[in-house]
DNA sequence: ATTAATTTTGCAACCGGTTGCAAAAAGACA
DNA sequence: TGTCTTTTTGCAACCGGTTGCAAAATTAAT
């Protein structure tokens, strides 16, 4: 079907070796010879088998793209990015949707077969152990939206979720807020844990204000909206720190849905930033994490990695900020 | 580094092919000999290389998944569909992000030297010769969401969005507006092209019912909201069939800032139905395009096509329904 | 014009599997 | 037990490239 290096070669009259030399750049051709073998080559339309050489070179130039976040719209952002950032250097991600499964065996096998030069996982929900199989395994990881740990296995680029709850418990202190509470995604994943607890140190200085906590099934729409109905069965608190924004806008569908009004009566901030926080009709006060910087970072780092595979493990964390929009009380004037 | 077939071969005492035979199904093995290569390859932690064996077979179990659609929240559904049913499959997604580029010629070229079993392209905006370029390039493809032409030329699996249009005038019509409009995505796209087609047809039946048509700059909350605030500096239909969810709820975010009450002063009915779109705090009344069953569908296609590449080329078209929520008024009484 | 240094080219082995074919082994039958 | 089938196994060639090495061709230097 498709042609070969062979054929090339023979209708250049030259050798394999020259018409692959001609396609890898850094060998030694001369000039005639390079004009003679692209010639044929465009005559015949031919292309090089990716697979075949990578089967000698040992690079595939394919990258594992792993994450369990298909219900998050952030998530798109985030595959955008990816995709982009990994296509513009000349890689290409193969996708790996983990729905359920939390046990890396599988994903790991399976990439190595594929022999991808490094894998990203997506993450903010795996634990560090997910990305330290491929670590295990000799494939190149970074863990993206992951938990840094104070002595890292392997590369992890996100924010540090327990400053963010930290941030986030000091705007509401800010804001006068008496009985304050944090609404959690699932509680085994690593950012909810380490956000609940930034949240809960930084509270436990004002003693005076009263803190509660829950968690919601999923970073979903339909969790947030669920716990919230819960939540407004007993006596809600004054202002919710969600675990993140889609969470925060399911807690809003629902304080809506109750009548109460936001943010005169309840007072919510999320966390991202995702595209949609900022649309008026939501207009979701929040604390943005820079994904830009952070899936640019990340795709820097495994470019770096697959020169230097034994790179010394680091941790790239970026600050996050506050961004003020509609649905926290304003800070009592100073 | 990891451990070949050789290897195995070897510490079994066996030969390659009799390794290799454990390993494809429905080769001819003894049990005994199964069983020696099995313990071989498990105490070696052994698992075939799928680049080489894909050299022979020319089966990579790879499949393209090229899309231009990675604003619009619906194709976080779309991917996470995609890459669970190929999964489930044993192929694995090779994501392609278009981005702005729509010749397909650099994907063909890429994908082919990937050797990729197949292509899917997920997109309501390509034109049919987008696909099309890979048929001629001796790839399967199937095209979701595409538009299908009296004589295909590639397999096209969607909704029928000529009728969807007809769909939302009658809906618009039973409703008793008697100015309507439609608010399309991109000009270029074929989905918003057919769209406007029926809108437009079945209007012309009600002559008495004045109907106006213009375009946004992308399936995206921005740029539906960004034109429905020009549009509101004219005079405003009192309702808008819009080309697409997201759009809608640009255009309901527009409406709300203006101050106009939906559906009070002016109602919207989109087209998608995705997840968001029956949150309680947007509650967008729209026509729902199935996509399970188009994306199940597809996947199945493309299966089906692995086996038989000359397949020929057919349209599978699904029907769609409305979802009354509450951004349309009423039917009046019968 | 020689000779030495440098570059270009082709040969052949290899990457990690698969597969047609024939020899060897096992099973069936008399 | 011997002969004929059928199944299992190994050999060797092949998939489509890459690459170390040495021979051939250029270029530089004397």
């Amino acid at each position: 079907m498709a042609f070969t290096l062979k054929d090339v070669a023979e209708r250049a009259g030259v050798s394999r070796s020259a018409v692959s030399r001609t396609f890898t750049d850094g060998a030694s051709v001369s000039p005639k010879m390079r004009k003679k073998v692209e010639k044929a080559a465009m005559d015949l339309g031919y292309s090089p088998n990716a697979l075949a050489s990578s089967l000698t070179t040992g690079r595939t130039k394919l990258i594992g793209l792993v994450s369990n976040n298909f219900h998050n719209p952030i998530f798109l952002e985030v595959f955008d990015l990816f995709t982009r950032g990994l296509q513009d250097r000349g890689l290409r991600p193969l996708l790996v949707n983990l729905t359920d499964e939390t046990d890396p065996a599988h994903s790991v096998k399976m990439l190595r077969q594929y022999s991808v030069d490094g894998v990203v996982v997506a993450s903010s929900t795996l634990p560090p152990g997910f990305a330290k199989a491929f670590r295990d395994a000799g494939v190149p990881v970074v863990h993206s939206f992951g938990r840094h740990s104070s002595s890292p296995q392997v590369h992890v680029v996100g924010i540090d979720n327990v400053e963010c709850g930290r941030i986030a418990a000091r705007e509401l202190q800010a804001r006068g807020y008496r009985h304050v509470a944090f609404l959690g995604g699932p509680k085994a994943a690593t950012s909810t844990q380490d956000r609940l607890k930034g949240f809960a140190e930084e509270m436990a200085l004002t003693p005076e204000i009263c803190m509660t906590h829950s968690f919601a099934e999923a970073y979903s729409f339909s969790a947030g909206r669920h716990e919230m109905m819960r939540l407004l069965q007993g006596d809600p608190a004054e202002a919710y720190f969600c675990g993140d924004d889609v969470l925060s806008i399911g807690v809003l569908s629902a304080l809506q849905e109750a009548g109460r009004r936001v943010p005169a009566d309840v007072g919510v901030i999320g966390l991202n930033d995702m595209e949609m926080s900022g649309w008026e009709n939501i207009n979701l006060t929040t604390i943005r994490q820079p994904i830009n910087q952070i899936i640019g970072s990340s795709v820097e780092l495994m470019v770096a990695m697959l020169d230097d595979p034994d790179r010394y493990p680091e941790a790239r964390l970026f600050p996050c900020t506050v961004i003020e929009r509609g649905t926290l009380r304003p800070r009592p004037a100073a």
